[in-house]
DNA sequence: ATTAGCTGCTAATACGCATTAGCAGTCAAG
DNA sequence: CTTGACTGCTAATGCGTATTAGCAGCTAAT
């Protein structure tokens, strides 16, 4: 059996006796054109679309309009899996939130390579299926960020990028600032020997954590350990703490802080009691660590939204974007105490 | 300045020498008409597609030809909400490995109606920009359920669904049957007095746990307690559990159990040695929570793998779809002891 | 009596691609 | 030297809609 074929515009037009571009102009006229077809005309029109239960091809509307309302989401690390998948979901909560406000569909391309290699221009360039693209994890490849700058095909990436042959725009939260609030909240809490454990670069991200934290130094706040290595053991993290005598200590990655943390427990040390620990960002899922770290949140639903806003806006205006920092509030945590008076 | 036009098929046959027909040919010509184009021309007019970057326009695609190797993902919840991210997360991931082997894209279709009232034929049907439809979501719009199914657009549900209109094609989890075997597993533990946990309808998931439970019954295994409301108090149940001398208790919702667990152990009482709990379904991150229910095993990933197939066979050849449910292998768990023998 | 302006439409075209019919040229067989 | 087959393409058309230009018929003003 034979699908039964769509109606078409042209079958309600010859049912009404008009032509089909007056069926048209009945459905979405502008109220101009409108007003030059009386109301007995249009009454029988749309008298013959309920009747039929007639509904325009979106397809076709889409083709005339010349827009496909489609928005491409790249990710360099595979999105689903579900250890990627903690980081991902909040941004495209961001990204679907608006995107449907902006009555977009959102296309996924995680699937544009297999495995860690995943790059936008490798295969048949999938991405240009979409009006535009928003790009994100967390490292960039950087000849392909400045094929993107150069070329014309609108895209918004999230999280700060450098210039790559030119701006890029982006919606990115500031951790450099972020960081710089704990580091002067240390400060009034009497710290001054201070520990930072983790990298500092080559990501963005891991580099605005360190120069808001570099920037922070001096005028009474010494650095007294920086472990640069990621993955050490927490004994020896603990011991290098211990041993250089910081009252505080910033991590990097949450994960170095909960061992550590396990770890002091361990020796009968308890935290912020004998030294604060903190953390530079925001983890998901906060609640099901039974400790709750001072941190700064990173407003990722809201990176989400304001970058498919932004690219909606260079898409429909052509507008060349811009780059946006979002402040990271923040979050009071209780491993940040007083400094313990050391003898 | 308006948006950077899209480059055309067009532009590509000036930029080689060629028409556009050759372009197009070349792109995706039959095998028969293929052979009509020297390797030379095929190479020069590739190299251009290549160095422009061009991807065919997917409207227009589907628009002149019926397909455009989309596969479209229609969620009724939104898809990323972290409390619904969980939920949706494995499908997707299954989904998209199975789209990406049959070389098939997949778009996310979200303006369709804002907020909770999510219908698929609300904008006129958008879902036709895509080549069929998979259906997700906890409970489904029976009305819109039977559109699609008189309807000529394929599609595939995952979770079963009861016929509407006709027979659903669908991939979903033989929860009735994963039920069952816990419950055989608690009768040969020596359980015969039980309580059930949470609703037993309306949306086909929660009948078939119900309806698995139910045909265990009988046979020495007798129901004391049936708590139908969710949300709880966990003390409330606990009470009832106890007081109905329940030996095991079946929950719908992981919630649930973790509150009562942790309820239990305040009063000083400890599964599975003064009481068994058995959760109807597999918990995403189970090995974040300190204790590993016993439940049965949903292969949320493989059903959207052959849920996709599926679809794609829909597609492709016409199929008509089936009717399919995997099984669901029991979690050994912590949680299911030997009755315990009571006064 | 010409013009201007209005009304009620329709014809024509564009959107970007896929596909079919067929044209112009070459080459070999009859 | 004609016919036929084959090669290497292109012109033309259709998909269903939106939109613009404009036609025919009428009225009212000059």
């Amino acid at each position: 059996m034979a699908a039964p074929k769509r109606l078409t515009q042209h079958d309600i037009a010859k049912l009404a006796g008009v032509s089909q571009a007056t069926v048209s102009l009945v459905l979405n006229g502008a109220p101009t054109a409108l007003a030059r077809i009386p109301q007995e005309t249009r009454e029988r029109v749309q008298q013959v679309i309920r009747s039929t239960g007639y509904v325009a091809d979106p397809i076709a509307r889409r083709m005339a309009k010349g827009l496909n309302r489609i928005l491409g989401v790249f990710t360099y690390e595979p999105a689903f899996p579900s250890a990627q998948a903690d980081f991902f979901t909040p941004f495209l909560l961001g990204i679907e939130e608006e995107a449907q406000i902006q009555n977009y569909d959102l296309l996924l391309l995680t699937g544009a390579g297999v495995g860690q290699d995943r790059k936008i221009f490798a295969d048949g360039n999938r991405l240009r299926i979409a009006d535009g693209c928003l790009v994100l994890g967390r490292e960039f490849d950087r000849t392909e960020l400045k094929r993107l700058v150069l070329g014309d095909y609108p895209f918004v990436a999230i999280g700060r990028r450098e210039d790559a042959g030119g701006p890029v725009p982006y919606v990115g939260g500031d951790y450099a600032n972020g960081t710089r609030t704990l580091v002067e909240k240390a400060r009034a809490l009497g710290h001054s020997k201070l520990a930072y454990i983790g990298p500092s670069g080559p990501a963005e991200s891991i580099v605005d954590r360190w120069d808001g934290f570099a920037a922070a130094l001096g005028d009474g706040l010494e650095l007294v350990l920086h472990i640069e290595t990621v993955g050490s053991a927490a004994g020896d993290i603990l011991d290098a703490l211990l041993g250089y005598g910081a009252t505080v200590a910033f991590f990097v990655e949450l994960a170095d802080a909960v061992r550590v943390e396990a770890a002091a427990r361990e020796r009968g040390l308890s935290i912020p009691e004998d030294f604060s620990a903190v953390v530079l960002g925001s983890h998901i899922r906060a609640e099901r660590s039974h400790m709750q770290f001072t941190a700064f949140d990173i407003p990722r639903e809201e990176m989400g939204r304001q970058a498919t806003a932004m690219l909606v806006r260079r898409i429909e205006s052509g507008d060349a974007g811009g780059q946006i920092l979002l402040t990271c509030e923040p979050v009071e945590g209780e491993t940040l105490g007083p400094a313990k008076r050391r003898t």
